[in-house]
DNA sequence: TTGAAAGCGCTAACAA
DNA sequence: TTGTTAGCGCTTTCAA
């Protein structure tokens, strides 16, 4: 028993070859009669079309890279199904690759996916910009939860959802507000940051700037234990798993959240739902980022020539158990 | 300015194209200084291997499958990263595919990778055995924390650690123990539960044994609700997830950890130093699972003829804050 | 140690 | 609507 390609099928069909190519890639230039029985002997015969060979021929791999700075990071799962799902429609396969925190690491993986992949979705790079581009080359490519000037991306805004959530705080009798920042390399960080200044002046409220920490559990300790080194009621955290950190911190020195001290996490993964209290953060909206990043991929792919568009998607505040009243003096 | 090619190098090299080709994956019968000077030429004139046009000739396409049932359940993004790792020092890609916790996905899944690489990673696989068996058909394959005769696998075996933590438990007092199921169709929950029921046998332990839970964290608070309708003082949950959801259920209404009730989870992971207490759990050696599996897929492929081979690694039992001396009554 | 040449399985002009 | 044919870029006999 032979591999089964184009040609055994034609033979079987007593069609040629291209007439049983046709009838996978181009259904609509092959007779209906013709093509039903090429299809049917074929799934009969148990045939598959060979990738490699279809893609020596026309240039297409049919597979996009989907880099990730760390897998382990809880943002990310949810986001890479997402971008699966998307890609899956659009008949693509997913290569997935991990930095494994290591920023450096990046440019360099990006490149050995050169020649691999028809184009490239890179979630929250790490890698300076011009590293990035560099190691792009001229691979089509999507930012997620970045921007860079130059290449399509889209991103989570939470500006909008942060200062809702402050606007809480403030509500709620906080007058003084920590900032637990995140990595200096992260553009996120930068931008949350941005937005929780941003609304502290216009609420008038104090704003401990403190950090960067690490992005970490750990880090979140760390920097609970700076935080309690202010006049700060309530903090925002980088992002929830720094948030957790904090919450563990300060129930290991006993101090009540939300009674004492209010806490504010970023991204709503999974974990925020499962610590006591339960998180207040800001929902990103996985699924579309991961539908739009395939789309504009598509677009970056077809007409390699179009500018490069830079999309927003909201998040969106959820107030859970780590937010509540300031404490009375 | 085209596309470089083989053809290109070896003519900007003045050898033929065989020869380039030889310099890359046939080093040894190539001339040194030829050899060198391909390269040299090769790097500076930015030639890369087209890895389809490999492929169609040799017939392998240096990638692998890695079938993960669920990514979002955090025991498998390490994994995959253990895995990644292991299939980077043999140059092997990693295509992953996520069944979306949907059982009957995976043969689906499986199935179209079919072709497009040269063997796969099945991460604890749900579908049934049979179903298995004929996605996989004739392309080598080996599983991860799950056993199905006829083929390789590594899993991690928790017995032992399981058992090890239960005789703390009956040291700390406990005398009755609830053992809280996981899903049917996991061979783990299996094992695990096997794992348990011997050790209580052996102990003299009473065991309350409910479920099956969902592998979640709703389905651990589901669980520890059942559970307080018992009389077991500890509990061992099915996985960490399903322990987090214990835990955060019994705080809800204010039952001690470990104060009136213990708590074990099993896997280790992240989130269970995170949460409070911190969970007693099993860690499983997780680089090593995905080191062992793709040795054994290498094996697999390189000597198909070969003899399935079934590996264990041990799980190591830590104990941390959810484990405590039984209530006195 | 090297080169010529056939072939991997498929696609895509071009012609019929 | 179909078939013929020439590649895609690479590997791999086979001869030299």
């Amino acid at each position: 028993m032979q591999r089964v390609t184009i040609y055994s099928v034609a033979q079987a069909c007593g069609v040629s070859s291209s007439t049983v190519s046709r009838a996978f890639t181009r259904p609509d230039l092959v007779n209906d009669e013709v093509r039903q029985r090429v299809l049917d002997t074929a799934a009969q015969m148990g045939y598959r079309p060979n990738r490699s060979a279809r893609a020596t021929a026309t240039g297409r791999t049919g597979m996009v890279g989907l880099v990730v700075p760390d897998i382990t990071n809880p943002f990310l799962p949810p986001l890479v199904r997402a971008v699966q799902r998307a890609a899956g429609l659009a008949e693509w396969s997913v290569l997935l690759v991990d930095a494994e925190g290591n920023a450096a690491a990046e440019a360099r993986l990006i490149n050995q996916l050169q020649g691999q992949v028809d184009g490239l979705i890179l979630a929250s790079p790490r890698a300076r910009p011009d590293a990035l581009r560099e190691a792009i080359r001229d691979l089509p490519a999507v930012l997620i939860n970045r921007e860079v000037s130059g290449l399509p991306s889209v991103v989570c805004d939470t500006a909008q959802a942060l200062s809702k959530i402050g606007d809480q705080l403030l509500q709620l009798g906080h007058r003084e507000v920590a900032l637990l920042g995140g990595p200096v390399d992260s553009w996120a960080a930068g931008q949350r940051a941005a937005a929780v200044r941003n609304w502290a002046v216009g609420a008038g409220v104090v704003l401990d700037e403190l950090g960067p920490f690490d992005a970490s559990f750990e880090g979140g300790r760390d920097a609970a234990d700076h935080m309690l080194r202010t006049g700060a009621t309530a903090a925002f955290a980088f992002d929830d798993v720094m948030a957790c950190g904090v919450l563990a911190e300060l129930a290991a020195r006993d101090v009540a959240v939300p009674g004492q001290r209010s806490v504010v996490g970023c991204d709503d993964v999974l974990m925020a739902r499962m610590v006591t209290p339960s998180l207040s953060t800001v929902t990103a909206p996985t699924d579309q980022l991961g539908g739009v990043a395939v789309d504009l991929l598509h677009r970056a792919i077809d007409t390699p020539s179009a500018r490069a568009e830079a999309r927003t998607l909201p998040g969106r505040p959820v107030l859970r158990g780590s937010t509540g009243p300031a404490p009375s003096r």
